[in-house]
DNA sequence: GTGAAAGCGCTAACAC
DNA sequence: GTGTTAGCGCTTTCAC
């Protein structure tokens, strides 16, 4: 940050310089760049010209500052990583430079101790919203988010009571709708492959739930330490055989699991979806090419981003939301596998 | 951003307010709060305790101007999706925050219309290094980036001249080399299945190169549309044996690709390796899972986010870097398919 | 070790 | 439609 664009004497282009040259003064520049209507068409084209001249690139830090208006937002993320947050972030972003505002991304990652400065880092730099997923948030964080006053998103749970907003849908409902899916296809000794992750959990207790509801025998559940490998879907299969060697199906806590075990059966000759049902949770690329397809849940992360995105810019203007808490539900993609 | 924490008379807490309740000058809360080694210790201790009486965050937008460090970083990728970038931007966030930095995302996607707008948001931000991935800088882009006098390192891509640092590897390099390893397996009649992206282009054009050289008869090659799918793989081996019945090796610009081939072949009974040979690129999760076990192409890329984090927080601390071009090189992961 | 003054570059508020 | 003045909140500079 030493040396930058330069007039002769060496220093930064400022709207001072530019508005020497377009002869006008700094804060007609300023109306040009940012109302273009509320500037005669001539002073306009004075300060378009000196602005291509000079390579003028206006301050953001400094306009933020004085107007209050960062045209930041922050997302935190467990790991950016992980294919699963990939479809949001990327509509949230899309959906954000299009208004012409940036995203900052922290990740939360898996340890708890730095939570504390990721967050002085994002309200430090006065975002106009804040997208939170997933993880985090002792009661300090909260109290702290919202003593900022930032508007807060939360994303892909609906379970718990929202800070302020929430776009996502229900790990319950999926986790009961699975286990009714797989019922429905007449399967009766069911198992599942979980990752330990809190979300997974809460899909997996809602399973066993479902399965008890059924009059179904307790389903067999594996745990597995995340982020979850297509190694532990095939030992995992091979440990739950162990256990229970009359199984018909297996409900994956990630697509992954999920071609960890298609792979395992495979090697083993156990018949998909003859003997096995399969059903993984995610709908990855290669979930619909695999033999057998595989089942899965599908989650529309881009909708979930482009929505996390339009509360924000909404709530920033100033107006209401109508809705704070939108559930975008899930379905289960019927293939092959289950 | 209209309401923030607040003092009694509903402002946001500033140093002022902080250093009124510490009973020390504004510039002593700055000191013990960025060089804390600069204060006594009771001065500090007073500040610490006013600073979180208060829930003072220190408005990073003010700090950034006066003091001409932003304490972020800029990266553009062509799509955060695409498993491709994910260990590099996972560890750039990673090595950027464990210094107190913070990173900025642009998509460059593929649309160049807004490319100038998005260096417009960078460069606005002050940033204090910008990472490029792949794709952009219309030469317009280049000298702006370069006016501005940001530290720049483009990543993935060591082929063509950099504008000031980079981190990566060739393109041609991996396509010749996967040429030679199949050609060292044995094989005659090899293919090529490529993403029509620029990079995967030049890894092609290597490959066949490589191919003539060595006495081979001239590879099919497949071009298939960006983002590649498995089923474009599934396809694409259907093609290529519709072209060339003989085929023995196929060289895939990405394990999705490969994975689908994989799937393919399985489904017509051709036997890999056996009778047919199949190396991917990415080495992606599932690559080292699948049966047979996929021969791929490994990019370190949580070594290239790394580094390019480290070039620029040393740029940024004005030192001169050791080496501004930095090989990580590539390796072929030897598996079961080739 | 601490403080007073000044100013980073921009735009809100109020003229005219 | 345009300009003047002031000040956003911080940190640099220089003095003590």
């Amino acid at each position: 940050m030493r040396k930058k664009a330069k007039t002769r004497e060496g220093k930064t282009v400022t709207v001072v310089d530019v508005a020497r040259i377009a002869r006008v003064s700094p804060i007609t520049v300023s109306r040009a760049l940012n109302a273009p209507e509320r500037v005669s068409p001539k002073a306009l084209e004075r300060v378009q010209k000196a602005v291509k001249r000079t390579g003028y690139v206006p301050n953001l830090l400094a306009g933020g500052l004085r107007s209050a208006k960062s045209r930041l937002v922050a997302a935190v993320v467990p790991t950016i990583s992980g294919p699963v947050f990939q479809g949001m972030i990327q509509a949230l972003t899309d959906a954000l430079d299009e208004r012409g505002y940036q995203l900052l991304v922290g990740q939360s990652g898996y340890k708890t101790s730095r939570e504390d400065a990721l967050l002085d880092a994002i309200i430090g730099r006065r975002p106009i919203g804040i997208v939170l997923t997933g993880m985090m948030h002792s009661a300090d964080g909260r109290r702290r988010i919202l003593a900022a006053g930032i508007p807060v998103v939360e994303t892909w749970d609906l379970s718990k009571p929202a800070i302020d907003m929430a776009v996502g849908f229900s790990h319950e409902a999926v986790g009961e709708a699975v286990c009714e899916y797989l019922f429905g296809k007449g399967r009766r000794r069911v198992a599942v492959l979980s990752g330990e992750d809190e979300r997974a959990a809460r899909r997996t207790k809602a399973f066993v739930a479902a399965a008890e509801r059924l009059g179904l025998p307790p389903p067999v559940v594996k745990w597995v330490s995340v982020p979850t490998t297509l190694a532990d879907g095939r030992e995992g299969l091979a440990e739950l055989l162990r256990r229970e060697t009359a199984l018909d199906a297996v409900s994956c806590s990630s697509d992954l699991l999920a071609l960890g075990v298609l792979t395992e059966a495979h090697a083993r000759g156990v018949a998909v979806p003859g003997s096995l049902a399969v059903i993984g949770f995610g709908n990855l690329p290669f979930a619909a090419g695999v033999i057998p397809s595989l089942t899965t849940v599908h989650i529309d992360g881009v909708r979930i981003g482009r929505t996390a995105a339009e509360l924000i810019i909404t709530r920033a203007a100033g107006e209401k939301v109508k809705h704070s808490h939108v559930d975008v539900s899930f379905s289960i993609i019927p293939r092959d596998s289950a």
